[in-house]
DNA sequence: AGCCAGGCCCTCC
DNA sequence: GGAGGGCCTGGC
Protein backbone atom coordinates (compact mmCIF):
# COMPACT_ATOMS: atom_id res chain seq x y z
CA UNK A 1 0.00 0.00 0.00
CA UNK A 2 1.24 3.24 -1.22
CA UNK A 3 -0.01 6.95 -0.48
CA UNK A 4 -0.28 9.96 -2.55
CA UNK A 5 -0.90 13.19 -1.30
CA UNK A 6 -2.23 16.16 -3.23
CA UNK A 7 -3.95 19.58 -2.71
CA UNK A 8 -6.85 21.35 -4.46
CA UNK A 9 -9.84 20.18 -5.68
CA UNK A 10 -9.90 16.33 -6.61
CA UNK A 11 -12.63 13.37 -7.01
CA UNK A 12 -11.21 10.33 -8.09
CA UNK A 13 -14.70 8.29 -8.66
CA UNK A 14 -16.06 11.25 -10.61
CA UNK A 15 -12.53 11.47 -12.68
CA UNK A 16 -12.54 8.05 -13.24
CA UNK A 17 -16.18 7.13 -13.96
CA UNK A 18 -16.80 10.64 -16.40
CA UNK A 19 -16.11 8.25 -19.38
CA UNK A 20 -12.69 9.27 -20.40
CA UNK A 21 -10.94 6.31 -19.77
CA UNK A 22 -12.92 2.43 -19.96
CA UNK A 23 -10.68 0.48 -17.94
CA UNK A 24 -11.86 1.25 -14.32
CA UNK A 25 -13.90 -0.91 -12.09
CA UNK A 26 -15.86 0.41 -9.21
CA UNK A 27 -15.24 -2.88 -6.89
CA UNK A 28 -18.22 -3.56 -4.38
CA UNK A 29 -18.00 -2.10 -1.56
CA UNK A 30 -16.84 -4.90 1.89
CA UNK A 31 -15.47 -2.63 4.30
CA UNK A 32 -16.57 0.65 5.67
CA UNK A 33 -15.06 4.03 3.89
CA UNK A 34 -14.57 5.15 0.16
CA UNK A 35 -15.17 2.50 -2.93
CA UNK A 36 -12.21 1.13 -4.25
CA UNK A 37 -11.31 1.40 -7.95
CA UNK A 38 -9.39 -1.43 -10.03
CA UNK A 39 -7.66 -0.27 -13.22
CA UNK A 40 -5.21 -1.36 -15.97
CA UNK A 41 -3.13 1.30 -17.19
CA UNK A 42 0.82 1.31 -17.92
CA UNK A 43 0.42 -2.79 -18.10
CA UNK A 44 -0.38 -2.35 -14.57
CA UNK A 45 -3.55 -3.84 -12.35
CA UNK A 46 -3.92 -0.86 -9.98
CA UNK A 47 -6.04 -0.37 -7.36
CA UNK A 48 -6.77 3.03 -5.80
CA UNK A 49 -9.26 4.80 -3.65
CA UNK A 50 -9.64 8.45 -1.86
CA UNK A 51 -9.77 9.17 1.49
CA UNK A 52 -9.95 13.17 2.14
CA UNK A 53 -6.81 14.62 0.69
CA UNK A 54 -5.01 11.72 -0.02
CA UNK A 55 -5.08 8.71 -2.61
CA UNK A 56 -4.61 4.79 -0.85
CA UNK A 57 -2.92 2.78 -3.82
CA UNK A 58 -1.48 -0.38 -4.45
CA UNK A 59 0.27 -2.06 -7.77
CA UNK A 60 0.96 -4.94 -10.14
CA UNK A 61 3.50 -6.11 -10.62
CA UNK A 62 5.36 -2.94 -10.66
CA UNK A 63 6.88 -1.62 -7.49
CA UNK A 64 4.89 1.19 -6.10
CA UNK A 65 7.69 3.24 -5.96
CA UNK A 66 8.46 3.33 -10.43
CA UNK A 67 4.80 3.92 -10.08
CA UNK A 68 4.38 6.38 -7.98
CA UNK A 69 5.70 9.61 -10.46
CA UNK A 70 3.60 7.80 -13.75
CA UNK A 71 0.15 7.66 -11.67
CA UNK A 72 0.78 11.19 -10.61
CA UNK A 73 1.13 12.39 -13.83
CA UNK A 74 -1.68 10.36 -15.33
CA UNK A 75 -3.98 12.29 -12.53
CA UNK A 76 -2.61 15.43 -13.32
CA UNK A 77 -2.22 15.83 -9.72
CA UNK A 78 0.32 18.88 -10.51
CA UNK A 79 -1.55 20.47 -12.68
CA UNK A 80 -2.50 24.27 -11.38
CA UNK A 81 -6.42 23.64 -10.81
CA UNK A 82 -7.36 26.83 -9.22
CA UNK A 83 -5.50 28.79 -12.45
CA UNK A 84 -7.92 26.70 -14.56
CA UNK A 85 -11.15 28.01 -12.30
CA UNK A 86 -9.98 31.11 -12.20
CA UNK A 87 -9.48 31.21 -16.19
CA UNK A 88 -13.09 29.66 -17.07
CA UNK A 89 -15.14 31.12 -13.66
CA UNK A 90 -15.96 34.67 -15.96
CA UNK A 91 -18.58 32.05 -17.19
CA UNK A 92 -22.11 31.87 -15.54
CA UNK A 93 -23.00 28.25 -16.59
CA UNK A 94 -19.21 27.25 -16.05
CA UNK A 95 -19.07 28.84 -12.42
CA UNK A 96 -22.69 26.40 -12.23
CA UNK A 97 -20.44 23.46 -13.36
CA UNK A 98 -17.34 23.83 -11.32
CA UNK A 99 -19.59 23.90 -8.46
CA UNK A 100 -21.67 20.78 -9.84
CA UNK A 101 -18.99 18.94 -10.74
CA UNK A 102 -16.16 19.93 -8.22
CA UNK A 103 -12.92 18.07 -8.54
CA UNK A 104 -13.33 16.50 -11.97
CA UNK A 105 -10.02 16.37 -13.47
CA UNK A 106 -9.28 15.55 -17.05
CA UNK A 107 -6.71 12.64 -17.05
CA UNK A 108 -3.03 12.19 -19.43
CA UNK A 109 -3.69 8.67 -20.98
CA UNK A 110 -1.47 6.59 -23.08
CA UNK A 111 -2.27 7.73 -26.61
CA UNK A 112 -2.88 4.59 -28.26
CA UNK A 113 -5.23 3.01 -26.50
CA UNK A 114 -6.91 6.47 -25.94
CA UNK A 115 -7.50 6.56 -29.92
CA UNK A 116 -8.82 3.01 -29.97
CA UNK A 117 -11.01 3.85 -27.35
CA UNK A 118 -12.47 6.98 -29.13
CA UNK A 119 -12.45 4.90 -32.39
CA UNK A 120 -15.03 2.86 -30.96
CA UNK A 121 -17.09 5.88 -29.09
CA UNK A 122 -18.31 6.40 -32.43
CA UNK A 123 -22.45 6.24 -32.68
CA UNK A 124 -21.99 4.15 -29.68
CA UNK A 125 -22.98 3.92 -26.01
CA UNK A 126 -20.31 4.24 -22.83
CA UNK A 127 -21.72 0.62 -21.82
CA UNK A 128 -20.39 -1.01 -25.08
CA UNK A 129 -17.18 0.95 -25.80
CA UNK A 130 -15.96 -0.38 -22.22
CA UNK A 131 -17.11 -3.78 -23.33
CA UNK A 132 -15.34 -3.10 -26.81
CA UNK A 133 -12.33 -1.62 -24.98
CA UNK A 134 -12.02 -4.49 -22.61
CA UNK A 135 -12.99 -7.38 -24.92
CA UNK A 136 -9.65 -6.14 -26.92
CA UNK A 137 -7.39 -6.45 -23.80
CA UNK A 138 -8.60 -10.13 -23.08
CA UNK A 139 -8.33 -11.26 -26.69
CA UNK A 140 -5.27 -10.20 -27.79
CA UNK A 141 -3.35 -8.04 -24.94
CA UNK A 142 -0.66 -9.67 -22.54
CA UNK A 143 -1.71 -11.09 -19.54
CA UNK A 144 -0.57 -9.27 -16.20
CA UNK A 145 1.17 -11.25 -14.23
CA UNK A 146 -0.62 -10.24 -10.54
CA UNK A 147 -1.71 -12.25 -7.85
CA UNK A 148 -5.74 -11.46 -8.60
CA UNK A 149 -7.78 -11.02 -10.93
CA UNK A 150 -6.99 -12.05 -14.64
CA UNK A 151 -6.76 -8.93 -16.81
CA UNK A 152 -4.65 -8.25 -19.75
CA UNK A 153 -2.86 -4.62 -20.94
CA UNK A 154 -4.23 -2.98 -23.51
CA UNK A 155 -2.79 -4.57 -26.83
CA UNK A 156 0.23 -3.05 -28.84
CA UNK A 157 -0.72 -1.72 -31.99
CA UNK A 158 1.04 -5.13 -33.31
CA UNK A 159 -1.08 -7.04 -31.53
CA UNK A 160 -3.91 -5.56 -33.29
CA UNK A 161 -2.63 -5.74 -36.23
CA UNK A 162 -2.05 -9.33 -36.21
CA UNK A 163 -5.69 -10.06 -34.74
CA UNK A 164 -7.32 -7.72 -37.72
CA UNK A 165 -11.06 -6.69 -38.76
CA UNK A 166 -12.14 -10.13 -39.09
CA UNK A 167 -11.55 -10.84 -35.24
CA UNK A 168 -12.15 -7.44 -34.16
CA UNK A 169 -15.44 -8.03 -36.07
CA UNK A 170 -16.31 -11.06 -33.61
CA UNK A 171 -15.51 -8.55 -31.04
CA UNK A 172 -18.89 -7.05 -31.64
CA UNK A 173 -16.94 -3.76 -32.85
CA UNK A 174 -18.79 -3.61 -35.35
CA UNK A 175 -17.99 -1.08 -38.35
CA UNK A 176 -15.55 0.78 -36.19
CA UNK A 177 -13.28 -2.77 -36.46
CA UNK A 178 -12.15 -1.71 -39.70
CA UNK A 179 -10.74 1.35 -38.55
CA UNK A 180 -9.22 0.24 -35.42
CA UNK A 181 -7.09 -2.67 -37.32
CA UNK A 182 -6.05 -0.02 -39.72
CA UNK A 183 -4.85 2.41 -37.24
CA UNK A 184 -3.37 -0.32 -35.90
CA UNK A 185 -1.56 -1.32 -38.86
CA UNK A 186 -0.19 2.21 -39.18
CA UNK A 187 1.00 2.65 -35.91
CA UNK A 188 2.73 -0.64 -36.00
CA UNK A 189 3.95 -0.03 -39.48
CA UNK A 190 6.32 2.65 -37.31
CA UNK A 191 5.67 5.71 -39.78
CA UNK A 192 4.95 7.89 -36.75
CA UNK A 193 4.85 7.90 -32.77
CA UNK A 194 1.94 8.94 -31.18
CA UNK A 195 3.49 10.18 -28.25
CA UNK A 196 5.28 12.88 -30.08
CA UNK A 197 1.67 14.23 -31.12
CA UNK A 198 2.16 15.83 -27.59
CA UNK A 199 5.39 17.90 -28.67
CA UNK A 200 3.44 19.75 -31.51
CA UNK A 201 0.82 22.20 -31.76
CA UNK A 202 -3.19 21.63 -31.31
CA UNK A 203 -3.71 22.09 -35.01
CA UNK A 204 -0.89 20.12 -35.77
CA UNK A 205 -1.62 16.87 -33.96
CA UNK A 206 -5.23 17.24 -35.13
CA UNK A 207 -4.40 17.83 -38.59
CA UNK A 208 -2.56 14.38 -38.37
CA UNK A 209 -4.98 12.19 -36.15
CA UNK A 210 -7.98 13.01 -38.39
CA UNK A 211 -6.17 11.54 -41.33
CA UNK A 212 -6.86 8.63 -39.30
CA UNK A 213 -9.99 6.44 -41.19
CA UNK A 214 -12.65 6.59 -38.26
CA UNK A 215 -10.78 9.81 -36.72
CA UNK A 216 -13.27 12.82 -37.22
CA UNK A 217 -12.93 16.21 -35.49
CA UNK A 218 -14.49 14.88 -32.51
CA UNK A 219 -13.11 11.76 -32.13
CA UNK A 220 -9.45 13.51 -32.59
CA UNK A 221 -10.46 16.41 -29.62
CA UNK A 222 -10.83 13.67 -27.81
CA UNK A 223 -7.90 12.29 -28.13
CA UNK A 224 -6.27 15.41 -27.75
CA UNK A 225 -7.53 16.38 -24.93
CA UNK A 226 -6.76 12.76 -22.41
CA UNK A 227 -4.08 11.71 -23.73
CA UNK A 228 -1.95 14.29 -25.60
CA UNK A 229 -1.34 17.35 -23.62
CA UNK A 230 -3.84 19.83 -25.56
CA UNK A 231 -5.98 21.64 -23.13
CA UNK A 232 -7.40 23.57 -25.39
CA UNK A 233 -8.87 20.84 -26.97
CA UNK A 234 -13.09 20.62 -27.17
CA UNK A 235 -14.68 17.27 -28.77
CA UNK A 236 -18.45 18.71 -30.04
CA UNK A 237 -21.17 15.46 -29.45
CA UNK A 238 -24.49 15.61 -29.44
CA UNK A 239 -24.14 16.34 -25.45
CA UNK A 240 -21.98 19.84 -26.16
CA UNK A 241 -23.85 20.23 -28.73
CA UNK A 242 -27.35 20.23 -26.62
CA UNK A 243 -25.28 22.34 -24.09
CA UNK A 244 -24.26 25.14 -26.67
CA UNK A 245 -27.54 25.37 -27.94
CA UNK A 246 -29.77 25.54 -24.88
CA UNK A 247 -27.35 27.85 -22.76
CA UNK A 248 -25.29 29.97 -25.24
CA UNK A 249 -27.06 30.18 -28.95
CA UNK A 250 -30.33 31.19 -30.14
CA UNK A 251 -32.91 29.78 -32.68
CA UNK A 252 -31.39 31.83 -34.92
CA UNK A 253 -28.13 29.84 -34.56
CA UNK A 254 -29.98 26.54 -36.08
CA UNK A 255 -27.80 26.08 -39.08
CA UNK A 256 -24.54 26.32 -36.71
CA UNK A 257 -22.09 23.19 -37.34
CA UNK A 258 -20.55 21.16 -35.21
CA UNK A 259 -17.10 22.18 -36.06
CA UNK A 260 -17.90 26.11 -35.61
CA UNK A 261 -19.27 25.25 -32.10
CA UNK A 262 -15.84 23.64 -31.67
CA UNK A 263 -14.61 27.21 -32.72
CA UNK A 264 -16.84 29.34 -31.13
CA UNK A 265 -16.06 27.49 -27.84
CA UNK A 266 -12.34 27.90 -28.11
CA UNK A 267 -12.37 31.49 -28.78
CA UNK A 268 -14.53 32.18 -25.74
CA UNK A 269 -12.41 29.78 -23.40
CA UNK A 270 -9.52 29.93 -24.43
CA UNK A 271 -6.31 27.66 -23.43
CA UNK A 272 -8.28 25.64 -20.82
CA UNK A 273 -11.32 24.82 -23.61
CA UNK A 274 -11.14 21.20 -22.43
CA UNK A 275 -12.47 21.46 -18.86
CA UNK A 276 -14.89 23.86 -19.98
CA UNK A 277 -15.91 21.41 -22.06
CA UNK A 278 -16.45 18.88 -19.32
CA UNK A 279 -18.62 21.32 -17.09
CA UNK A 280 -20.86 21.78 -19.85
CA UNK A 281 -20.58 17.65 -21.15
CA UNK A 282 -21.16 16.59 -17.01
CA UNK A 283 -24.04 19.36 -16.63
CA UNK A 284 -25.99 19.11 -19.89
CA UNK A 285 -26.22 15.24 -18.45
CA UNK A 286 -27.08 15.33 -15.03
CA UNK A 287 -29.82 18.07 -16.40
CA UNK A 288 -31.35 15.05 -18.63
CA UNK A 289 -31.23 12.51 -15.67
CA UNK A 290 -33.05 15.05 -13.55
C1' DA B 1 -41.12 -1.97 -34.40
C1' DG B 2 -38.35 1.73 -34.52
C1' DC B 3 -35.14 4.86 -32.46
C1' DC B 4 -31.05 6.08 -30.20
C1' DA B 5 -26.26 5.68 -28.65
C1' DG B 6 -20.31 10.78 -26.48
C1' DG B 7 -19.74 10.03 -35.25
C1' DC B 8 -17.74 9.14 -39.51
C1' DC B 9 -17.74 8.33 -44.42
C1' DC B 10 -19.58 8.81 -48.83
C1' DT B 11 -22.48 10.82 -52.26
C1' DC B 12 -24.59 14.50 -54.36
C1' DC B 13 -25.67 19.13 -54.79
C1' DG C 1 -18.78 23.00 -48.00
C1' DG C 2 -22.50 21.12 -46.28
C1' DA C 3 -26.87 18.40 -46.07
C1' DG C 4 -28.60 13.66 -46.08
C1' DG C 5 -28.40 8.73 -45.63
C1' DG C 6 -26.17 4.39 -44.17
C1' DC C 7 -23.69 1.88 -40.82
C1' DC C 8 -22.52 -2.87 -36.63
C1' DT C 9 -24.70 -3.81 -32.47
C1' DG C 10 -27.47 -3.76 -28.26
C1' DG C 11 -30.94 -1.80 -25.27
C1' DC C 12 -35.39 0.00 -24.54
Amino acid sequence: MAFIEFNGPFDLAATLESGQAFRWRRETADEIGPPWFEGVVFSNIVHIRQVGERLEWAASPDSEQSLAPILRDYLRLDEDFSAIISALEFDDTLRAGLAEHTGLRILRQEPWECLVSFICSANNNIPRITKNVEDMASAFGTPIQAGSGERNAFPSPVQLADAGEAKLRELGLGFRAKYVAAAARRVAEGEFDLYSLREVSYQDALDTLIEFAGVGDKVANCVLLFSMDKPEAFPVDVWIDRALRDWYFSESDEKISRNKMRTWAQARFGEHAGYANQYLFHGRRLRDRN
